[in-house]
RNA sequence: GUGGGCGUAGCUCAGUUGGUUAGAGCACUGGAUUGUGAUUCCAGGGGCCGGGGGUUCGAAUCCCCUCGUCCACCCCA
C-alpha cells in the first residue's frame, strides 16, 4: 500500500457517525432563529488580513499568535478568519445592510486557529453565530440571549448557566482600568507570572485568571459593575430586568472578561458545570454587545449585539435521544426478476420519503440479512420467487423480530407499517 | 510555545527479571442451518508491535531521536 496522506493536525472529517447530530443542531438552530426574525448570511472563509487587525484587538492572543495568514499569488495578505463577527460586520458595511432599521443575521461555517489541539478545541472549528445590527436596548440583548437558550432547551442541554456581566463602554472603561491597575500594582508580587507581565496592558486579565494567587489577590478588587457611567448602568440594569422577566436564569459574574478587545457593555457566556461533559473548555457559547466595531470598519455609527456558538463544544452536550431519525428500510432482491420488481417499489418508497437501501451483493440470504443488520436497518424488504408469485413483499421488523407480506404494488401500506414517511432530521448516530 | 499520558490485528486492548511461530474480545469470511440478522457452536483469514537509530547472541519489551494522538497549561467557541 501507498503512504498514507493524512489530515492535517487539528483539522478533524466530520464523518457519519456524527454528521446526523450536527444536521440536528444546525437545523435547530435555523429553526429557532427564524422564529426570532433572523436570516442566513454565507461569507467567506478568507478575508483580507487587515480585516481581522482592526477589530479583534492588537494584543490579542488571536492576532498575535493563532491566524492561519499567508500571502496571495498577488501579493496581498490573506487570512483564515479566526472568528465570524468581523466578516459579519464587513458584510454588512459593505452590502449596505444598515439602510435596514435593524438587521438580524446568523451563519454557519468554520473558524480558523492555530493552537494545540485539546478536547473542545481544535484548529479549524464551527460557529454558529448570530448577530443582530443597529439596535441599542438591552431588552434586545435579552431577547437574543432568550433566543440561545431557547435552543439550548430545544436540543435537550442540560447543567449550563448563562454569566453576564457589563464591561462599560468607552466613557467608563478606561477610569475603571486606572482603578482597577491602582489595586493591582498594590498586590502584583501576589499575580502570576502572565498577569504581572500584561498588568499595564490588559489588566482585566488578573480577573479571570485561575491561579489561585490571582484569584485571592482580585477577591477584594474593584467591580467593573460598581464603575460604570450612568447610562452603562441604567443598559445593565435594563439587561438583568428583562432577563428575569423572560424566566432566562443567569448570575452576574463582574470577573467574565471576553478575548475580544470590541465588547462594550453586555457581554456574557453560555458554560458547563465544571466537571462535566467539556473539560476544560467550559465555554459552549459567548457573546456581547460591539457598539463600537461597525464605526471602527468604516460603517456608519451601529450599536450591535450577537454571540457565537462553538459548535464542537454544544454537540457534546445535546442529547443525542432527540436527534430523531426516520426508519431505513433495506430491500433483499434474491435474483433478477426480483431485482426488477424491487427497483420500481423502491423508487415508489423514496418517493413517499422513506429512505431505501439495496443489497446488490446478492449470496445467501442469511449474509444479506446480516448486512441489513451491520447498518442498522429497521426493517428489511425480502423479495424473492415465493413473494413474487405471491405478488408480496416480506417486510421483516429488525429490532422486534416479527414479519409480516405486504401486496408489492402497495408502497402506501409498507410506509404505513414501517411508521411512515417523515421530514424527520437525519439520522442519529454516536 | 510548555508539560504529561498513549501509539501492538479493522476496533478496544493484553503482552517483565529481554528468550521458540506476538495474543484475547469484538468485527470480517466460511460452515453447523441451500429463504432470515442481532443470541449459540466450529473453523479460517488478517500484524514492517508508529518510524529511525542504538545496546544485545537475541528487542513489542531497555536507551536516544522523531512523528502521530489525547489531555492539561496558555488562551478561547
Amino acid at each position: 500500500m501507498a503512504v498514507k496522506v493524512t489530515s492535517i493536525r487539528g483539522f478533524n472529517d466530520i464523518l457519519p457517525a456524527t454528521s446526523g447530530l450536527w444536521s440536528h443542531i444546525e437545523g435547530n438552530a435555523r429553526r429557532v432563529f427564524e422564529t426570532y426574525g433572523f436570516s442566513e448570511v454565507r461569507l467567506p472563509v478568507l478575508e483580507k488580513t487587515d480585516l481581522f487587525l482592526r477589530s479583534i484587538g492588537d494584543t490579542t492572543d488571536i492576532i498575535e499568535k493563532q491566524m492561519y495568514t499567508f500571502t496571495d499569488l498577488h501579493g496581498d495578505s490573506l487570512t483564515l478568519r479566526p472568528e465570524g463577527t468581523a466578516s459579519l460586520v464587513r458584510a454588512y458595511i459593505e452590502g449596505k445592510l444598515y439602510t435596514e432599521p435593524v438587521a438580524r443575521l446568523f451563519y454557519t461555517g468554520p473558524m480558523f486557529r492555530y493552537e494545540r489541539p485539546q478536547k473542545g478545541r481544535y484548529r479549524q472549528f464551527y460557529q454558529i453565530g448570530a448577530e443582530v445590527l443597529g439596535e441599542d436596548s438591552p431588552v434586545l440583548d435579552a431577547e437574543t440571549i432568550e433566543m440561545l437558550w431557547v435552543l439550548m432547551n430545544a436540543l435537550g442541554v442540560e447543567g449550563v448557566v448563562v454569566e453576564v456581566n457589563s464591561l462599560g463602554c468607552a466613557e467608563c472603561r478606561p477610569a475603571y482600568k486606572e482603578t482597577l491597575l491602582g489595586f493591582l500594582r498594590g498586590k502584583a508580587d501576589c499575580l502570576c507570572e502572565n498577569c504581572a507581565r500584561r498588568i499595564e496592558t490588559n489588566p482585566l486579565r488578573a480577573l479571570d485568571c485561575k491561579a489561585e494567587g490571582c484569584r485571592e489577590a482580585t477577591d477584594t478588587a474593584p467591580s467593573v459593575v460598581d464603575s460604570l457611567c450612568q447610562s452603562c448602568s441604567e443598559h445593565f440594569k435594563g439587561l438583568k430586568d428583562a432577563l428575569e422577566q423572560r424566566g432566562v436564569p443567569f448570575q452576574v459574574n463582574s470577573r467574565m472578561v471576553r478575548g475580544l478587545d470590541y465588547y462594550t457593555r453586555t457581554t456574557f457566556e453560555v458554560t458547563a458545570r465544571a466537571g462535566g461533559a467539556l473539560g476544560a473548555q467550559n465555554a459552549v457559547a459567548a457573546g456581547g454587545r460591539y457598539d463600537g466595531l461597525v464605526e471602527e470598519l468604516g460603517g456608519p455609527a451601529t450599536p450591535c449585539f450577537g454571540f457565537a456558538i462553538g459548535m464542537e463544544r454544544l454537540a457534546m452536550l445535546v442529547d443525542k435521544t432527540l436527534a430523531k431519525s426516520q426508519p431505513l428500510l433495506y430491500l433483499i432482491p434474491m435474483g433478477e426478476k426480483a431485482a426488477a420488481v424491487g427497483a420500481t417499489l423502491v423508487r415508489a418508497l423514496r418517493d413517499l420519503g422513506l429512505s431505501v437501501v439495496v443489497d446488490y451483493r446478492g449470496g445467501a440470504l442469511k449474509g444479506c440479512m446480516k448486512r441489513a443488520d451491520r447498518v442498522s436497518a429497521d426493517f428489511a424488504l425480502i423479495i424473492g420467487d415465493n413473494e413474487i408469485e405471491a405478488g408480496t413483499l416480506t417486510v421483516k421488523n429488525m429490532k422486534e423480530g416479527g414479519q409480516v407480506n405486504i401486496d408489492l404494488r402497495s408502497p402506501a401500506i409498507v410506509a404505513a407499517h414501517v411508521g411512515g414517511a417523515t421530514t424527520g432530521t437525519a439520522r442519529a448516530e454516536g
